[in-house]
RNA sequence: GCCCCAGUGGCGAAAUGGUAGACGCGGCAGACUCAAAAUCUGUUGCCGGCAACGGCGUGCUGGUUCGAGUCCGGCCUGGGGCACCA
């Protein structure tokens, strides 16, 4: 028996198809284009199986869309600036630059064992100037554009490093380093406007039909556009008013009090005045930045003492309080509570004792009787208790109260979103410099385009907390492009979701120097066809880059609708996660099976084995791709990763799995290598005769080739492997004795190969030599069903009696109706199910189902 | 807390509203072998039955339908995101 040599075979491959150029790109007119992309790889270090996983489903639909006819552009690149390597920097005393360029080159090492066919020529590292250089001009331009602004924000600062935290840098309101209670800080900050676009970024949504709906339901909820009314209190006592957003002013008149945000500029200006509000402020300012951490914290708030009066009524005054959940980011800072129809306000008022009003009533209720508990009503109804509003629907009741605050004056309708601009300053080191100078005489002044790029200095140091361009001795002291005098560059960096926001674009026309893409390569390849990744990027990184795409459209550079035509989210890959006997996790490397065949540790320890989580550096369920590629073979690690799993579903990776996988590349390897009989030539014409048996096999053939064409269109690999398998168990059931068999099997292997080759392309090459053909297969077209042999004629359909099944018929396609029934009704079982009792109805379904109704 | 998604045999899963469990893993039985590994063959949702066959069965619960894993309502559990991780 003969093995298969997947080190030899793999390397083998993988230097033809470089040698030959397989995968190099270019714009040909003459050609359907189509761009394949993987969302890129932070370059952490090693490849994980995440990334095994999106590079395999990329390039399975490349190599398919290649043989498919289409003119394929399959780049990579890095996502190299960001957080991580500062903190190597920190920890390994190793320079951002340096680990980020050594992760770069062990990961695309690590990448080409693979087999991936992708267009290397065509690599970019966003942390090289050749990159972000551009970056810097686009921002330049939308700047120019009235697109980036500058307003104060606030960040995580970490009282002891004196440094700005991530929010992943934030544990429980304490930084991670120091564990000191976290502050929250004003920054002036740049902006993007993200919110001009707000409504096309949602009405783009619907053009997005090859998206996920699920991720597009995300965005939307996102951008959460909604209408309501800003209105003004006036405030007892005060010249000023208070301005709230709502949008339920269906329900003014159950209001019970008002709440502000303790970022809101009332509540700093009292507590000027107040040490305990003070306080109380400080503490909603140690929840952090996050929303998350607001919203799950305990909803507590302040009584101002001052309070506001109602807009329809000068005697009825509500109190004022400073609310913990109150986002000063959202609307205008500050709301009013009405607890009856608002779970939220309902807890808040039940904890501060203050009134709860039903003001509308539910159209089954009785409106007398009816009174809310501990859950607010949030449906439709009828409006009670509301002087003018009385009898209304709450749409009407909605309408009713925005007109008579627009007359008054009081307030207006207006249209909200949740959308905030994008702040893309960061008071980091890694990153690409923000192009602009402060000058004492004239403020911001942009970096002039012959000043440009500006460099991230390489020469700096990491012993101090801090932002290391703010501690570099020289780099930011410049002259003022305005007046030749001193003045100082900005050393904050942009958000990386920048960088990840134009990629896509750059790989159009990689090395073009002067300009971000030409213009032409672009228009050629843009939107991409088919993008790929994890559903984690659902939101921020693809809203951000359309967003970009937009920007990019308004300042010239290029005209695409959206950067995305086609997307697919993967789901995650996960492992078992394993404890010792004192509860520290353990590697799947460090266990073993004992000769009793249970899991234990290396050292013969007892090994609790728990539950199934995503693979992660701390629970060390990781597996290392290396390995298992070093051992098995791209090609099994790429087929375990398609098979068993639906893509867009979490896959468990096990150590049965790529065995099964491994088995079955060697059954394929053997099944052609040393098949039965010698097989006729490549493209001998078919027999006259075939026997039931071979012509059962061609069907077979067929069905195949049009069933693993369409699911690989679907993005159903788990089905198309499937299904190869399953021809591949009838092939193995022919011994090609006679000479019908003997050309079935030919046209079996071949289709079989040609099949698998986006999958498994290093094996399916080596059986495609072997089957005689002297051109690789990465160069053949993919292969035709014949529709006349992929059809059955004869159909087997389901007999049920009351929706049960009784019985089943093989009946000829397309067989008439009454034919059907007539058939079924004769049956033997169908009788005894029916026990004599009448027939009502019989309902066919053609192809399908025959179901009798008593 | 809010938004989104998922849940089917021992396990990964399949199933345009139409035969639930294709394909694979594991198990069991057998072939080959001195033996083992590898490989091959058969079998395998659960309960009852020698069998034919019957009953039950897609997280829980209610509904729509001739017919529901699939559609709708309410729950439970797990996962993703929440704007400075990428």
């Amino acid at each position: 028996m003969s093995r298969y040599n997947v080190k030899e075979t793999e390397a083998r491959w993988q230097a033809e198809w470089e040698r030959r150029s397989c995968f190099t790109a270019a714009e040909d007119a003459g050609r359907p284009k189509y761009y394949v992309l993987e969302m890129f790889p932070y370059p952490s270090g090693r490849i994980h199986m995440g990334h095994v996983r999106n590079y395999t489903i990329g390039d399975v639909i490349a190599r398919f869309k290649r043989a498919k006819g289409f003119n394929v552009l399959h780049p990579m690149g890095w996502d190299a600036f960001g957080l991580p390597a500062e903190n190597a920097a920190l920890e390994k005393k190793t320079h951002p630059a340096k680990w980020t360029r050594e992760n770069i080159a062990t990961m695309r090492g690590q990448l080409k064992t693979m087999g991936l066919s992708i267009d290397w020529s065509r690599e970019v590292a966003t942390c090289d100037v050749e990159y972000y250089r551009h970056e810097q001009k686009m921002f330049l331009d939308f700047m120019k554009a009235g697109l980036a602004y500058r307003k104060e924000s606030w960040v995580n600062w970490d009282p002891v490093d004196n440094t700005v935290l991530a929010n992943e840098q934030v544990i429980d309101g304490r930084g991670w380093r120091t564990g000191a209670l976290v502050e929250k800080r004003k920054l002036s900050q740049w902006f993007l406007k993200i919110t001009a676009y707000a409504d096309e970024l949602l009405k783009g949504l619907e053009s997005l039909d090859r998206w996920p709906e699920r991720v597009r339901l995300m965005q939307e909820n996102w951008i959460g556009k909604s209408t309501g009314v800003r209105f003004r209190f006036d405030v007892q006592g005060r010249d000023d008013k208070l301005e709230v957003f709502t949008t339920r002013p269906d329900t003014l008149f159950g209001a019970s009090f008002a709440a502000i945000s303790a970022n809101h500029p009332l509540a700093s200006e009292l507590a000027a005045n107040n040490p305990a509000l003070a306080e109380f402020i400080a503490e909603c300012n140690r929840l952090g930045t996050s929303e998350e951490a607001i919203e799950t914290a305990e909803k507590k708030g302040f009584d101002t003492g001052l309070r506001v009066v109602h807009p329809f009524d000068p005697a009825w005054t509500l109190p004022v309080y400073v609310a913990n959940f109150v986002l000063m980011e959202y609307g205008t800072g500050a709301i009013f509570g009405c607890p009856a129809h608002d779970q939220r306000d309902l807890d808040f008022a039940r904890k501060y004792d203050l009134p709860v009003t039903p003001v509308v009533i539910p159209a089954d209720a009785d409106p007398a009787a009816f009174a809310v508990g501990t859950e607010a009503y949030t449906g439709p109804g009828v409006l009670k208790n509301s002087r003018f509003l009385d009898g209304l629907d709450v749409e009407s009741a909605k309408q009713e109260i925005g007109k008579r605050m627009e007359s008054a004056g009081q307030g207006e309708r207006t249209t909200q979103y949740r959308l905030r601009d994008w702040g893309v300053s960061r008071q980091r080191y890694w990153g690409c410099p923000i192009p602009v100078i402060h000058c004492p005489e004239h403020g911001i002044v942009p970096v002039p385009d012959d000043q440009l790029p500006v460099v991230l200095p390489e020469d700096v140091t990491f012993d101090k907390p801090g932002n290391p361009l703010d501690h570099h001795p020289t780099w930011k002291h410049t002259a003022c492009p305005t007046c030749g005098k001193p003045a100082l560059r900005e050393t904050d960096t942009f958000d990386t979701f920048i960088e990840s926001s134009w990629y896509f674009a750059r790989f159009c026309s990689p090395h073009t120097a002067d300009a971000a893409f030409e213009r032409k390569a672009v228009d050629y390849w843009l939107p991409v066809d088919q993008y790929i990744g994890g559903i984690e990027h659902a939101v921020l990184h693809l809203l951000y880059s359309r967003f970009w795409t937009r920007a990019l459209t308004q300042c010239g550079y290029l005209d695409v609708a959206e950067p995305f035509a086609g997307l697919f989210t993967q789901g995650m890959v996960n492992h078992e996660t394993y404890k010792d006997a004192n509860g520290a996790w353990l590697s799947p490397a460090d266990i073993v099976r004992n000769d009793k065949g249970e899991l234990v540790a290396a050292d013969g320890g007892p090994v609790a084995v728990g539950r199934v989580e995503k693979m992660s550096k701390s629970k060390k369920n990781v597996v290392d791709p290396a390995n298992i590629i070093d051992t098995y073979g791209a090609d099994a690690a790429r087929l375990f990763m398609l098979s068993d799993s639906p893509p867009e579903r979490d896959l468990e990776w096990t150590e049965a799995g790529i065995d099964g996988a491994w088995r079955y590349i060697n059954r394929l390897w053997r099944m052609i290598t040393e098949a039965p009989v010698a097989l006729p030539a490549a493209g001998s014409p078919a027999p006259a005769e075939l026997s039931d048996k071979a012509q059962g096999a061609r069907r077979l053939i067929h069905k195949t080739v049009a069933g693993v064409g369409e699911d690989l269109d679907k993005f159903r690999f788990n089905k198309a492997v499937a299904r190869v398998r399953e021809l591949s168990n009838a092939l193995a059931e022919l011994d090609g004795k006679s000479a019908g068999e003997a050309w079935v099997l030919r046209e079996g292997f071949e289709a079989l190969v040609r099949m698998v080759a986006p999958m498994m392309p290093h094996l399916a090459e080596e059986l495609w030599a072997h089957l005689g053909h002297a051109t690789p297969l990465v160069e053949q077209p993919w292969p035709e069903a014949d529709a006349a042999l992929a059809t059955d004629d004869v159909v087997t359909m389901a007999v049920q009696v009351n929706g049960k099944l009784r019985a089943t018929l093989e009946l000829p396609r397309d067989v008439a109706k009454d034919e059907a029934e007539r058939r079924a009704l004769a049956d033997a079982n169908v009788q005894k199910a029916l026990e004599g009792k009448p027939v009502r109805k019989v309902i066919v379904v053609p192809n399908r189902v025959i179901n009798v109704v008593v």
